[in-house]
DNA sequence: CGGTAGATCTCGCCC
DNA sequence: GGGCGAGGTCTACCG
């Protein structure tokens, strides 16, 4: 990895179009070729970049942007597509190199894969006598997230989102009326499962019979046994 | 920004917990407070970060961290959630400091924001004839991105997408349900435009009657004379 | 300030 | 490799 603390100017051609100012910013350039240009502020996304895999290749400025003041050209190209990165290099402040070498990764825990293991694990949550068909039932329009049975017999889909919004109300609709085109599955209720609802969602839902179904993560994996073990 | 070049490891714990093990990394700590930690490859996201506003506090570790080789423990907290970062360094190979100042920021073309304006001023492209209603037409759902009439003088939908995939089709079938509740618009007809329509997208659009229209972004630029405008 | 929709999204999974 | 869904999404825009 290289970074350079750098007065420059930034022109990005690919997807869309894009220009950034002469300014003093960071230019991270990374093994594989990709560069990263940040500010002083923000969030983690660069004001501009060019992802890998891609070249950078450094050249001398034509006579009209040396006699602007430009010391070096940065073409990055990406290897896959024609996306190009031109950056015009005006005043080199610091520089810095190293080799990181592959980094071994991050460890997540708390994301919907978790909700749905707990959710199944504790299938009592949708109602009590509840029991578990099975987690991710393959639909030919995509997976059901928790196919269960409730006290008495009936088919339930759930749709399980950290956060539910209308879209997954849409989605469940769509598998509802799939599965319900099912003789051995109909009549198949939905639950819409999330750590928060919109407000919106929450009205669609209802309006087409969809059960809305807070969940709390903290309280389910209180319960959880085996929450002690990854760290 | 200060940049650090170390052998860490570091934990999050906040909206969710994600742990990275010992390596070599870039530590990147912008003026706002953000931290965010880099490895040698991926693509510009982080493997790891702290959004602003946050504060750094660098402590010493304690005994049983001393011992295990910690020279020092950073601390990252969001200062509006109770979002946590806590990075420890065992070995700095290098660092670097610099005041970037504020970021003059980005310009863009391309977005859909101009596909709509080009689609605006080019009216005919959805057939000879054709007259804008308006632009951003508001409904109790949200906004319609463009509103227009057929020569014969029927109102059509425009749902407008740089790529096209079913959640647009979705939002336009919800936007024509409600105009086509509106005696003074009914009936409306629905247009899916799009630099690209996936093909699912497009199978859904027609069983429910709405023409798909492909728009080629380059060509309607071409035709626009305030493109010399930007550069 | 909250809500919605777009993104050069990125990332990961499964076919 | 393509398609789809999730994201500590981030970001702009609009009420």
């Amino acid at each position: 990895m290289r970074l350079v603390i750098a007065r420059c100017s930034v022109d990005y051609i690919g997807r869309l179009r894009a220009h950034l100012p002469l300014a003093v910013r960071l230019l991270m350039v990374k093994a594989d070729g990709s560069v990263l240009i940040h500010s002083d502020g923000g969030s983690y996304k660069p004001l501009n970049w060019m992802s890998p895999p891609a070249t950078l290749r450094i050249t001398e400025p034509g006579p009209d942007d040396a006699e602007a003041g430009v010391l070096e050209v940065w073409n990055v190209a990406s290897t896959k597509t024609d996306d190009r990165l031109v950056i015009n290099v005006y005043e080199q402040f610091s520089e810095l190199s190293h080799d990181l070498g592959v980094d071994p990764g991050l460890i997540k825990d708390g994301v919907e894969a978790d909700l749905q293991r707990l959710l199944a694990e504790q299938i009592d949550l949708l109602g009590a006598g509840s029991t578990l068909i099975r987690r991710e039932y393959m639909t030919a329009i995509g997976p059901v997230d928790i196919l269960a049975r409730d006290a008495s017999g009936a088919t339930v889909a759930v749709e399980l989102k950290r956060r539910g919004d209308i879209d997954g109300v849409e989605q469940l609709t769509r598998y509802l009326e799939l599965l319900n085109r099912d003789p051995l599955l109909a009549p198949v209720r939905g639950v819409f499962a999330a750590q928060q609802i919109k407000p919106q969602a929450r009205v669609l839902a209802e309006d087409r019979g969809i059960r809305c179904l807070t969940l709390d993560y903290d309280e389910m994996r209180g319960v959880d046994d085996s929450e002690s073990r990854l760290f």
